[in-house]
DNA sequence: TCCTGCCGCGCT
DNA sequence: GCGCGGCAGGAC
C-alpha cells in the first residue's frame, strides 16, 4: 500500500499543510510527485497535487481517504516541486503557494477542461526544431556582438551582458536562442512588462512563425492556459513574456534570458515576493542551462557578482547604427528662474521643441509622475490637501481642454472636487505645485498649439489595449510628441525622435530608499537611449535644480564604471546589499497606538535574537511611505543583516505580518 | 446561566 | 480558505 502527501489547491490562501492519502493499487503508476489529484476534503472532492511520496502510513493520521481520480492534463514534472520548495524556503511563502506559480489559475481551478475545448489541440503537437530559423538572418553581426556571442558560448558561468543602449543586444539573444532550439531544447526570454511591444514580437515572429508562447498580465485566464499548452505539447520552443514567464512548463530548458535586468518589476511585490534573478539562478543550478543578463545599466547587485568573478561579464560598448549616445545636455532650472523664465520649459528644451516641429521630427516629453501631479498647497498656513484616508496629498487631475478639475488619491482613488478655501484655515490663496504628465500636456497645448500631442500614462493606457495604439500611431508620426511617465523610457524603438526632454529629473532623488540614485541613473540613461536610433543624430535635456548631484552630472556624462564604484563604496560602509542580505515585514492594523506598540515589541525581540546569536543586525521600524491606505495603517520593519533568515529558526512569524525577502523598495 | 462574537486551529 | 469549538464578556 502506498501513500502520498498532497497539497490542496483551495482558492488562494494560506491552507497549505500536506495530507495524506491512500493510492488505489490502481493509480499506484501515476501517483508520483507533481500529479495532480481529485482528493476528499470534508466530504468534498477538490483539487491538489502530490508533494511527496510516503511508504509508511503516517501516525498523526486517524483517518485516511482514498486518492480519487488523477488528472492527466495536471502534471508537473518533480523537479518542478523540488524548485517550488527552494521557492518556500527562501521566500518563506507556503509551497502551495510556491506551486501555484507553475499552474495556469484555469487548470487549478477546474475550468481548464471548459476551455481546452474551445482549443483545437491537434494544431499543437510537437513542433521540428530543426526547421529554426524560419528566414535567413537579417542582420549580419557587428565584430564587436559577434566576439560577445563566442564568449557567452564558451562560458559555464551566468553571464552579464552590458551593452550600452542600441548596442543590439537582441541580435546576440537570437543567436543564442536559435543555438538551444535547434538542438531540441527550449528558450525563455523574460522582459519588463513595458518592453513587451509588437515591434519586438513581430522581430522574433520573423525567425520563429506562430512558436512563440507568450506571457504577459494582460492575458485572460484561457489565454494563459492556452499558452502553458502550446509550450507543454513541445510547440512553442521559445518562451517570451514578463517575470511569470521564468514558471512555463519547459522540459529540457537551453537559455533563460532575462532582458533590461535592471528594471524593477522582476521583483514580485505580492506574496511570494519572489526576485526573478534569485529565481532564475535556482533554475540554472537545476538545469545547468545558459543564464543571461543583459542591461545597459546593470544592478549594483549584479554588477558586483560579475566583479566578485560569479558571473561573467561581457560589454558591448558601440552601437550598431554607429551614432553615437546622444548627448545630455543639463539645464539648470534655477539659472532659468534668475532669468525670469517662469515657464516649465527651459531655454534649451523651448528651441529645441521649436526646431524639430519645424524639422518634422520627434520628441518625447519624460515626467515621472501622472496627472497634473500638482499638490495642492496653501500659501498662508502651507498645509497641503490630503487624501481623508490615506493621509497622502491628492493631486489635481483634469483641467485640459475644458475638462472638469477633480483631485484624486493617487493610492486608493479617492476622488474629491478642487477646494478653493483651505480646508485648515480657510485661506484663498491655494497653489498648485509640481508637475505631471497632465500639465506638461497642457502647456505644450498653450505654447506649441500647432504641435499633436499624444500622453501615455496610467490614466491613459489602462484599458485592455494598453500602451499599443499609443505606441503604434507614434511610430506611424501621427503624433509629433509623446509625453509620458516611465513607460516610455523603456526599450522602445523610434528611429524618428531626435529630442528628449527630461522636464524634472530630481522627481525620484528624495525618495528615502538607498536605491534611489541608482535608480535615476538608470532611468536617465534609459529615457536618453530612446532618442537618436534613426539617421539623425539624438539630443537630450535635462532639466533639474540639482546638476552638481553626482547621479545627475554621472548619467550625463555616460560615466556608469565611475558612478557604481562610488555607489558600491557607499554600500559597502552602510551594510547596504549587496554587502548584506535585506528583509522586509510589512505590518498593518486599523489601530494606530496598538499597531505601534505591537511592532515595537516585536522588534525588541528580534534584535534579542540576534543579539544572542552574535549576528550583527540593524532593524528600523517605522510607519511606511504611504502610512495608511484605506482605513488600515502600515508599518514597516526592515532587516539589515549577514543572515536574515537566522530568525526563523528562532521566533515564529506574527499573524498577519508579511515577509518581503530581498526587498526591492525598503519604504 | 445563556447567548453572542471573535479568534485560532485543523482539515487526511 | 472555511467551519467549528472554545472562551470571554455582557445581559438577565
Amino acid at each position: 500500500m502506498r501513500f502520498v502527501s498532497v497539497s490542496i489547491l483551495k482558492k488562494p490562501g494560506e491552507f497549505d499543510q500536506p495530507l495524506s492519502y491512500r493510492v488505489p493499487a490502481s493509480m499506484n503508476a501515476e501517483c508520483s510527485a507533481g500529479q495532480g489529484v481529485v482528493v476528499e476534503l470534508r466530504g468534498k472532492k477538490t483539487r491538489g497535487i502530490v508533494v511527496a511520496l510516503e511508504s509508511r502510513f503516517p501516525e498523526s493520521v486517524k483517518v485516511m481517504c482514498d486518492v480519487q481520480e488523477v488528472l492527466p492534463d495536471l502534471r508537473l514534472e518533480p523537479e518542478i516541486v523540488e524548485l517550488a520548495r527552494r521557492i518556500s524556503d527562501y521566500y518563506r511563502c507556503s509551497l502551495l503557494r510556491a506551486l501555484k506559480l507553475f499552474v495556469p489559475k484555469a487548470l487549478w481551478q477546474g475550468t481548464g477542461k471548459r476551455i481546452l475545448a474551445q482549443i483545437e489541440k491537434a494544431d499543437y503537437i510537437r513542433t521540428d526544431p530543426r526547421k529554426f530559423p524560419l528566414v535567413p538572418f537579417e542582420h549580419q553581426l557587428t565584430g564587436e556582438q559577434a566576439l560577445a556571442l563566442s564568449a557567452i558560448q564558451s562560458e559555464a558561468k551566468p553571464v552579464l551582458l552590458q551593452g550600452v543602449t542600441g548596442s543590439g543586444k537582441t541580435e546576440v539573444y537570437l543567436r543564442v536562442i536559435l543555438e538551444a532550439v535547434k538542438k531540441g531544447r527550449q528558450a525563455i526570454l523574460l522582459v519588463p512588462e513595458i518592453a513587451i511591444t509588437p515591434q519586438m514580437i513581430t522581430y522574433f515572429e520573423r525567425y520563429f512563425g506562430p512558436h512563440i508562447a507568450l506571457f504577459h498580465s494582460r492575458l485572460s485566464d484561457g489565454q494563459r492556459l492556452h499558452e502553458w499548452f502550446k509550450v507543454k505539447n513541445g510547440y512553442a520552443p521559445l518562451i517570451i513574456g514578463s517575470r511569470s514567464a521564468i514558471f512555463a512548463p519547459v522540459k529540457d530548458l537551453g537559455v533563460l534570458i532575462v532582458d533590461e535586468e535592471h528594471e524593477w518589476t522582476y521583483k514580485q511585490e505580492s506574496s511570494p515576493y519572489y526576485e526573478t534573478h534569485r529565481v532564475a539562478e535556482m533554475i540554472r543550478e537545476r538545469t545547468g542551462c545558459r543564464l543571461i543578463f543583459g542591461t545597459a545599466t546593470p544592478r549594483l547587485e549584479t554588477l558586483y557578482k560579475a566583479r566578485q568573478g560569479e558571473y561573467a561579464h561581457v560589454r558591448l560598448f558601440d552601437r550598431i547604427n554607429s551614432f553615437s549616445l546622444p548627448k545630455i545636455n543639463v539645464v539648470d532650472l534655477r539659472e532659468e528662474f534668475r532669468r525670469k523664465n517662469y515657464s516649465i520649459f527651459s531655454q534649451a528644451l523651448f528651441s529645441g521643441i521649436q526646431d524639430r516641429l519645424k524639422k518634422k521630427e520627434q520628441i518625447i516629453l519624460f515626467v515621472n509622475q501622472r496627472g497634473m501631479a500638482r499638490a495642492v498647497i496653501c500659501r498662508d498656513c502651507g498645509e497641503a490637501l490630503r487624501c481623508p484616508e490615506c493621509e497622502v496629498s491628492l493631486k489635481l487631475h483634469g483641467g485640459s481642454y475644458g475638462t472638469q478639475q477633480y483631485l484624486l488619491c493617487h493610492y486608493c482613488s479617492y476622488r474629491t472636487e478642487p477646494k478653493l478655501k483651505c480646508p485648515k484655515c480657510g485661506s484663498t490663496s491655494i497653489r498648485h505645485a509640481g508637475l505631471g504628465t497632465e500639465k506638461v500636456e497642457e502647456e505644450i497645448f498653450r505654447t506649441f498649439p500647432q504641435a499633436r500631442v499624444v500622453r501615455a500614462d496610467k490614466d491613459t493606457t489602462s484599458d485592455k489595449s494598453g500602451f499599443e495604439p499609443i505606441y503604434e500611431a507614434f511610430k506611424e508620426r501621427r503624433y509629433d510628441i509623446l509625453v509620458g511617465t516611465q513607460m516610455v523610457a523603456k526599450g522602445l524603438d523610434f528611429p524618428h525622435v531626435t529630442l528628449i526632454g527630461i522636464m524634472l529629473a530630481d522627481i525620484g532623488l528624495h525618495v528615502p530608499d538607498f536605491r534611489s540614485h541608482e535608480r535615476l541613473f538608470q532611468l536617465i540613461t534609459q529615457v536618453s537611449g530612446r532618442a537618436g536610433r534613426g539617421e539623425t543624430e539624438g539630443e537630450v535635456v535635462l532639466q533639474t535644480y540639482q546638476p552638481e548631484h553626482h547621479a545627475i552630472r554621472m548619467a550625463a556624462d555616460y560615466a556608469y564604471d565611475e558612478f557604481a564604484d562610488r555607489e558600491l563604496k557607499f554600500r559597502e560602509r552602510l551594510k547596504y546589499p549587496p554587502f548584506s542580505h535585506l528583509l522586509k515585514f510589512i505590518v498593518s492594523g486599523a489601530d494606530q497606538t496598538k499597531l505601534e506598540k505591537h511592532v515595537r515589541q516585536e522588534s525588541e525581540i528580534l534584535e534579542d535574537i540576534f543579539k544572542v546569536n552574535r549576528l550583527p543586525v540593524t532593524i528600523t521600524a517605522a510607519p511606511a511611505m504611504i502610512p495608511k491606505i484605506g482605513k488600515n495603517y502600515y508599518y514597516h520593519v526592515l532587516l539589515r543583516s549577514a543572515d536574515p533568515h537566522l530568525i526563523f529558526r528562532h521566533w515564529k512569524v506574527p499573524k498577519g505580518w508579511r515577509v518581503d525577502i530581498d526587498p526591492v523598495h525598503t519604504t
